[in-house]
DNA sequence: TTAATGCTTCGATCGCGATCGAAGTGTGAG
DNA sequence: CTCACACTTCGATCGCGATCGAAGCATTAA
């Protein structure tokens, strides 16, 4: 009855909808004022104030002034993590809320979680990743390998700064949408901030939607080629079941 | 404000205390009562059976009627593992009740995770088990591998029964306590299954506690040996930030 | 300085849901 | 059949928290 970690509070905090809306705005990694969240909560500012400062109090969010405005964003990874998981359970039972409109499509291709890409371009990419050797891992382990780093680093990322953090550089991150694993981690983060840098991709306004470009589609699709054959195939077995 | 799926549904069944001891209490596979739920929660049998109808009408719980006992466990794999990751993120930020009592040691050591061990022996097990080749895998994708299935079956384990079943073979679970997988699926099931069958570990009444004899500890290690150093200062590594 | 914007704090309202007593239903025991 | 037990349903209470209006505080602009 009493032992082990505190579920509720957690619980009371995300199961209120106005907060859960929050979260999941923020889940898109951008950085948003209370005004802001008090318009996609559809609520007034005083309570978007008791409810930050709720979810802050919690630990999920943080907050950073500048100016006069207060920057609103989840407290860290695992908070995404955390969000990005309760969402795939929500999503596999069936509770949602305005059943899939218009967008959800975009939102299945590519979409950001909190701040690496996530959706059936984020699965491709780590299943590529781990088929030609840039990543080995086993479970949740994921390392980068030598021959990995050196393509990272052609591709202009700066590792030294990634492991220079204390942030592990791999780590999964489970897809609501797929219901399969794809990259976090600091790595996960740079390498979508190349996308985005190049101009192979865009985000959506207003939206966890990610829209490659024509040259972006090519690029990415050179970069991460799909698994042989018989690979797919496993991952076919492990996605039919489930 | 409208789009993806609906936690706050899921958060306001897990935010009110009594129905988080409830789950919590289910989370170690048993199935319990409305009086013995009930008990564990501190509230009467009238309102524990309100809440039992929310959380099986949210689709977290079923239940099982036996004579003029209702029998509730919780509804699937997934209700289970959601819930221990939520614990493992709660652990993880210092949300615990009250603060780790005498029985936390032998929780960390081994429990159960609604039906198959986790804990330091579960995250060993299958560290091993991937070490030895008897598991494959990359990401969060685990498949048995040729070798691996001989000695499963050799161990007594009926495999064509467990692929029989709708249900995925391996599968990993994030433990909270040492914040690494461990195998969850039909396997890590068949697995906990066999150490009681054979005696080698034993359930402690009213706990998620798994207390392993002498002669469990020696099979155990023989059958799991730990990976070689070189894995094991990776496995530091990965550990010590995160 | 004054005015405007962004946000917090205070105070009051109000409703939902958690809680329990009491009565009702169903099942097994003697 | 009668009684005991396990549980549900009904009904009423009651408190907490979500909500918003109004005032207060801080920062920037003019």
């Amino acid at each position: 009855m009493k032992e082990g970690p505190d579920i509720a509070l957690i619980g009371s905090l995300i199961g209120d909808p106005a907060r859960a809306n929050m979260l999941t705005a923020l889940t898109s990694g951008k950085a948003l004022t209370a005004t802001e969240l008090a318009g996609t909560a559809g609520i007034t500012l005083q309570t978007a104030s008791s409810h930050l400062s709720k979810l802050e109090a919690g630990g999920l969010i943080t907050q950073r002034k500048q100016g006069r405005h207060r920057y609103f964003t989840l407290a860290d990874d695992d908070v995404g993590l955390m969000i990005e998981g309760l969402m795939g359970f929500a999503a596999y039972r069936g509770f949602t809320r305005h059943r899939t409109g218009p967008k959800d499509p975009a939102l299945r291709k590519a979409r950001v979680c909190y701040n690496h890409l996530a959706g059936d371009y984020g699965v491709r990419m780590l299943d590529s990743l781990i088929a030609e050797e840039v990543i080995s891992g086993a479970g949740d382990k994921l390392q980068l390998t030598a021959s990995g780093a050196g393509k990272m680093t052609a591709l202009g990322i700066d590792l030294p700064a990634l492991t220079r953090s204390r942030r592990p550089v791999c780590r999964t991150c489970l897809d609501w949408s797929e219901r399969r694993s794809h990259l976090a981690g600091s790595l996960g983060q740079a390498l979508l901030t190349l996308f985005l840098d190049k101009g192979w991709a865009k985000r959506e306004p207003d939206s966890r939607a990610v829209r490659f470009t024509g040259t972006g589609e090519k690029e990415f699709a050179n970069l991460f080629p799909l698994p042989a054959p018989s690979a797919i195939e496993r991952r076919h077995e492990q996605t039919v079941d489930a």
